[in-house]
Formats: C-alpha cells, sequence, structure tokens
DNA sequence: TCGAGACAATCTCAATCTGAGGACAACGAG
DNA sequence: CTCGTTGTCCTCAGATTGAGATTGTCTCGA
C-alpha cells in the first residue's frame, strides 16, 4: 500500500464531478415592531430579477462561518468587526443539497442565520445595490429553494427565543423589558401577557441585568420610565420561556 | 445582458475551484445500557488506519438525505426500507467546511445523526468490514475532524430527547417505561426517578401507547410484569421531559 | 416451600411555577 | 387638571415538579 503521503501527491481533486458550495444568510431583525428578513434582488444569471437570500460561493481559504460574515457584510454594507455588525448573532442553519435546486450545477448550499439589531437600509454602492429588509410574510417567490431556506430559519429562530437569551441580539445594548416583550411578540407572532412576561424575564437567572437607569421619558402615549437593562451572561435560559399557543404536541 | 438559457449552455462549471462535498453519520444505538456510536476503520489513504464515521462522497443524482441513508446501509449492512432499517430516525446534523479538515482538498461534509434501536454486529463481507459499535466514551482520536462531528451529535441528542419523542426510536416496538428510562438513562449519563419518569411519560399525549399487553415475566432479578407500550404519534413532547442536572444556565 | 430482595406502578406532599387578572403610580397629551 | 396609557408589582388558584413512601407481583436461592 502506498504511504500516505505518496496518495496525496497522486491526489488528482479534477477527478470528480464538479460541485460547488455557496453560503446563504436568512438575517432576520426588527423593523417597526415586524419581522423583516434582508432580501436581495438577483443582478445575475440564473433567475435574474428575482429576489434571494443574499449569498455566494464560499472561497478558498475560508471557513463556512467566515463566509457568511462576509456575505453579511457586503449586503449590510457594514464590515465584520465594526460597529454594530459586531453585534450580530451568526449561526449555523442547515445544509441543502437537492440535485437539482441550481439549475448552473450541483451547488450544495450551507445556510446561516442572522439576528440583527435595527440596522439602516443597506447602503448603495455597494454589491448590494438592490438589498432591503422585507417583512417575512411578504418574503414570498423567492429564487432557487430559498422560500424553504427563509421557512427553517423562522421556525429555528422562533424556536430558539424560547431557551436562548438571543432575542437580546434583536435589541440595542440597552432596552427595556417592554421591548424585549415585543421582540419575541414580533417573531412569534402574537401577544404576550406583559406581568408574565417581566416576571419571568426578571426570574431568569443571566437573562438580563439592570443598568440602574430608565428611559428619559415614558412611552409615547404615557406611562412612567421604564428600567433599562443590558443582556445577561446566559448563554441558555432555565428555565425556558415557552411560546403560549404550542399547537397541542404537533401530530 | 443573455438571456438565461444562453447563460446556461455557456456555463463552465470547471472554472470554478474543486471542491467535494461528503456526507458522514453519526449513528447512535443502545447497547447493554451504554450509547454506542457506529465507527468504521479507514481502510483507504488518507488516514488509513484510523477510526472514522462511515460516510462518503454524495453521488451526481442524490439528496443528501439519500447519501446519509445509503452510506448507513453499507455500513450496518441493512438496506434502506428493508426491516429494521426503516425505524431509523435520520436528520441532518450540521455542515463542517474548514479549508483543510482534509488533507486532499477542499471537502465540505454535511453530518448526519442516526437514532437505531439496538442492532445486529455490522455484517462483515461489505464496506462495513471494518465497522463497529462503539460506546461512546471510548471513541476518541477519530480522523479528520470526526471528533468535533461526534460531540455535536451527542449534544444534539441529547438534547432532543428533552423536547421529542425521538427515545421510542432506540426501542424495540414495544418497551416498557423502565426500558424507555434506561435510555434516557443512557443516553444523558444519569440516573433518572422512576416513579416521577413513568407519571411523566404517560401524561405526555401522544408520546407512547399502550398495547395492552405485559412482557411475558418480570426482571431478571424479580419484580412484577411491565405493561408494554408503543410509540404515540405526538412529534413533539408537550410539557418536555428536561434534563435534571441541567448546570445552571451554561454562562 | 418460603423468605428476601427486585421492581412496576401508584400515591403523597410540600415547594415551585404558571396563567390570568388587578393595583397603583408615573407619565404624555389635550 | 384630567384622562387614558403603560411599567412594575402583587395576588391567587390551578398545575407541575422533585423526593420519598407504599403496594403488590415476581424471581431467585436457601
Amino acid at each position: 500500500m502506498q504511504s500516505e503521503s505518496e496518495f496525496l501527491a497522486a491526489y488528482d481533486p479534477r477527478a470528480y464531478p464538479a460541485v460547488a458550495v455557496t453560503v446563504d444568510v436568512v438575517a432576520l431583525t426588527i423593523r417597526d415592531g415586524r419581522l423583516c428578513v434582508l432580501l436581495v434582488e438577483r443582478g445575475e444569471q440564473p433567475l435574474a430579477g428575482r429576489r434571494a437570500l443574499p449569498g455566494g460561493f464560499v472561497r478558498k481559504e475560508e471557513t463556512l462561518d467566515q463566509a457568511a460574515m462576509r456575505e453579511l457584510g457586503e449586503e449590510t454594507g457594514l464590515r465584520p468587526g465594526e460597529g454594530e455588525l459586531t453585534r450580530v448573532h451568526l449561526e449555523q442553519l442547515r445544509s441543502y443539497g437537492d440535485p437539482h435546486r441550481d439549475p448552473r450545477m450541483r451547488v450544495f448550499t450551507v445556510a446561516y442565520l442572522a439576528f440583527a439589531p435595527s440596522l439602516p437600509d443597506p447602503r448603495a454602492g455597494s454589491d448590494a445595490a438592490a438589498a432591503s429588509w422585507v417583512p417575512v410574510d411578504e418574503a414570498r417567490d423567492l429564487a432557487f429553494d430559498h422560500d424553504a431556506i427563509l421557512a427553517d430559519g423562522l421556525e429555528r429562530a422562533r424556536a430558539k427565543l424560547e431557551y436562548t437569551p438571543l432575542a437580546t441580539a434583536f435589541a440595542g445594548t440597552e432596552f427595556t423589558i417592554s421591548e424585549l416583550r415585543q421582540i419575541y411578540a414580533a417573531v412569534w407572532g402574537e401577544e404576550l401577557h406583559a406581568g408574565n412576561f417581566h416576571r419571568k424575564v426578571l426570574s431568569v437567572p443571566g437573562f438580563v441585568e439592570s443598568t440602574g437607569e430608565t428611559t428619559a421619558r415614558g412611552g409615547e402615549r404615557g406611562g412612567p420610565r421604564a428600567k433599562l437593562y443590558r443582556a445577561g451572561d446566559a448563554r441558555l435560559l432555565h428555565p425556558a420561556l415557552l411560546r403560549p399557543t404550542r399547537e397541542e404536541g404537533v401530530r
């Protein structure tokens, strides 16, 4: 048997069928109390003109995580490691590899899920000339299999809010309990009992910590000044914050 | 601008750097009360002789799920759609794509997680001559980044037992509550309070349903005959069966 | 044959958690 | 000032949980 070094020297990568690997990002944020996803309008073939999730090929010396962060930065106009983008939560969602999901060739994509605080509109001039935040219930008929990827991302996001403190990734560095509750309401699509939510959030160790400050003024339509909090150091919520209307144990 | 059909006709897949995509399977089962993973001894370069997760290249006209099922079938000697293998639960875990995780070339792998009932030893003669079930705490120093993949798979499996009825995928078609409890104990690595477990399992709608039968005889060392159950139709457990010793909200 | 130990199934009980509603004071708008 | 809004906190009944005890059936070995 040949040695490992002999084997590697004789190895011809071109002997295998051509495939490509891309990353696609389901980037979510809350705007005006609605859950929105970042979409781009495709400027190139195939499927030029269709809306799609931001994404692109993984480069030669890049990890999957790096590729996803790069794509997100290119489309939002923000740079990784700079300002708001450092607060973005980015995690791998899952991969999609049906043989004909892309008409060009065999393209596998690794989808990522991002939670972003409210960001400015994507800046024009970059790759992202046609990028925009779209309410998730208006994001349909996307290119390739991106409808399915988005649906998977939303389901993951809804589940993650239950047992992780990631809702804070949608908020600014300081936020009120009410703002946090409105984030949950926007993602889950249902109202939450304010008193119980308040009690629950404060009782979960490490979820939020008080800044000692309050908002400068009350709400738009009255009410007292709210206390301000920042994200705590917990990575998991115990006990979890469960969605109220879980359809009875999905059959 | 060229049309989509013109674009596709002129498209040259070979213009992109060569990459490959594989699937690797973390197949778990319970043997003698211990959680075990299916490992193969690599017969080929690179890393010949090292133990690894079963896996291989995704073929031309195959989905990722099909590739994972095929690999699992080849290594266990069972055929998909036949006998026990139809009862195996298979789900995508996550993907790994560090640039140098495989010394040959850029290889992305999509890892799968499988839950299998107690299976016979993998049959010799197939690909799987060197396949075997290894207790997870003895599965170390695997090839490539398979140690990390296995760790991720175990964490996923432990979490899944909490909110899905997948523990039943480790059991036969009929099982007792005690057997189910021992599965939980093996996967979580800790004993559970028998009385509370019993109460909890029966109170979750759709988790298990009674067959009306009992075991033919009591336990090895005495005790009454246990009632037999089969898996119910729930896909999620509500409320969930939480692990007892969750280290306080992982920081 | 009989006693000891094993074990499935069920019950008890206190502590905790949950959902639903209410109290109250601080606030903005008119 | 007045009124409606809102953040925070409280109350209370019902459900759930963890820990332990009980009952009766079964196997095994003396």
